[in-house]
DNA sequence: GGCAGCTGTATTATGAATGGGACAGGAGAG
DNA sequence: CTCTCCTGTCCCATTCATAATACAGCTGCC
């Protein structure tokens, strides 16, 4: 995957890539011909070819040859959503078989943001774990924990690979009172687009949380990053209270459905079969080539 | 100038401007050394340097010879953070001077996905708006807004560029009952990188918003695109419920329903604390003051 | 069938981007 | 002081993106 994009195939591809996303081109409608497309913007059929190669690799149009290049039908939507105030499971699991993958595991000194995120005294070391999650095969979300040694020490490195950090956490003993998330977007670096199955310059969603203990003591650190087209963050709002005084309150995961399109049946097939089935799978560098 | 810009120092130099943008670099940390750099990326040390000049040539870093490459003083932290529950002014201005252009404004057909999600009937069209949100005279976001004809045309293009849309849909009777917000990451294409002032490869945090009134109609249609370096998503949560039973629930940013911005006149000079544990006990880390 | 237009594929040429190395000067540590 | 590592700079070979062109196979239409 060490396939170098050019800049101006990149640039086309981007520029049809989102006038497709938003809906601009629509459906099964036509795009202008590969020399057409070569003529209105000034570079080579090559190029244009690149870049109609690289969208077609994602499934975003579809080439008949004779006949033309057509917007892709459906359109896939991320499939495994996370709501924002399911922090335990904040993961949706629709009957997916998920897995995770232990890359990294150890104590060290924090980075100074981590450290600070979680009022630990100068010096104070931390328990660093970075873990792979991955459905139906496919990784997802890159996740790097911080939790302070005091505390890291009350679980086991297999625990560690097969339980929710926050699980753990809880059956030590350890009370999580707050939390705060912030999301937000980043580029992929060569690590994070290997272990991701990306290419290096691929957009990424990112999180970082901050739990505190009922002292405001903090007592982890997560800094996650997800693939945007395999996840995604969502919310469901209601309006509440009466008259003027309305406010919107955010509502569980609880699904009504009537926002969901109809077309999405494909992705879903079941929807309760929570196998959680989690392979330790660890120590292979993910620097390495996997075939 | 038809200066085509290289590839890989273009990749480089977006990832490093991100991790400095984003604070994951902190200032006055030394960055790895240019062969170090080069190693790590795969990249030889004519391409780092290429990167490394545009950082600094932007100020984000400073070369010391014979000692080292830091990261810049000035540290940036999403400036303008909104908070997930607040849907209305989702915007926590912290007496900052906000602007909104309006860069296009008619009616169209909607792009199914649109149709579909505010299930709007077949041939049935919608008002589009685009405008572009600005802070302290930087853009920040980019909004796509798409409203049914018949809600639309309550309100005229010049209120559109003055006022929130869901105040106007108030102010019309609308009745807003329940949304739904999706949040992703995606690049920045052409249009987009220019209307934001950012580069054509840059990480872009997206957030789709369907709002429905009572009867669950469609009322809004949001696609909007945020620069992640000025703009966050966050979320504070609190345990609530004893014991077992206990659960995570977001809470409000500091006031609750207040931030109405009437006119633009608001300006609130006050710095909002938050709950952050604000005092940070730093030992012997280096402070960094920033001037 | 025949024509026109499209995608798929291959070719070569060129210039820019990249790679790799060498060398000078500054900074810091022992 | 010496040694080491860093940035700053110049060199040249080479890869690679792009351009330009040609041709084969397919599709839809007249």
């Amino acid at each position: 995957m060490a396939g170098v994009e050019p800049l101006k195939a990149r640039r086309l591809y981007l520029l049809l890539r989102d006038r497709i996303i938003s809906g601009e081109d629509r459906p099964q409608t036509r795009l202008p011909s590969e020399p057409m497309l070569a003529e209105q913007h000034g570079v080579s059929r090559v190029t244009v070819r690149r870049a109609l190669d690289k969208l077609a690799g994602e499934g975003l149009i579809e080439r008949r040859p004779g006949s033309g290049t057509f917007v892709a039908g459906r359109r896939n939507e991320a499939p495994v959503t996370a709501d924002f105030s399911n922090l335990l499971t904040h993961l949706v699991e629709m009957g997916r078989r998920t897995e995770v993958r232990l890359l990294s595991f150890g104590y060290v000194t924090p980075p100074p943001a981590v450290a600070e995120a979680l009022g630990l005294a100068a010096g104070e070391r931390v328990q660093r774990a970075v873990r792979l999650r991955l459905i139906d095969g496919a990784p997802f979300s890159y996740l790097i924990t911080h939790v302070p040694e005091r505390i890291g020490v009350s679980y086991s490195e297999a625990e560690m690979a097969s339980t929710p950090l926050l699980e753990l956490l809880e059956r030590s003993g350890i009370v999580a009172d707050r939390a705060s998330q912030t999301i937000g977007a980043t580029l992929a670096g060569p690590d994070l687009a290997e272990a991701l199955g990306l290419e290096i310059g691929a957009a990424l969603l990112s999180m970082t949380r901050v739990v505190q203990g009922v002292d405001g003591e903090g007592i982890e650190h997560l800094h996650a990053f997800y693939r945007p087209d395999l996840y995604s963050f969502r919310m469901d709002l209601v309006r509440t209270g009466p008259g003027d005084a309305r406010s919107w309150t955010p509502v569980g995961p609880a699904r009504k459905g009537a926002t969901r399109s109809r077309g999405q049946a494909a992705a879903r097939a079941e929807t309760e079969t929570h196998q959680r089935r989690s392979t330790v799978r660890r120590g292979s560098t993910p620097r390495k080539t996997t075939p």
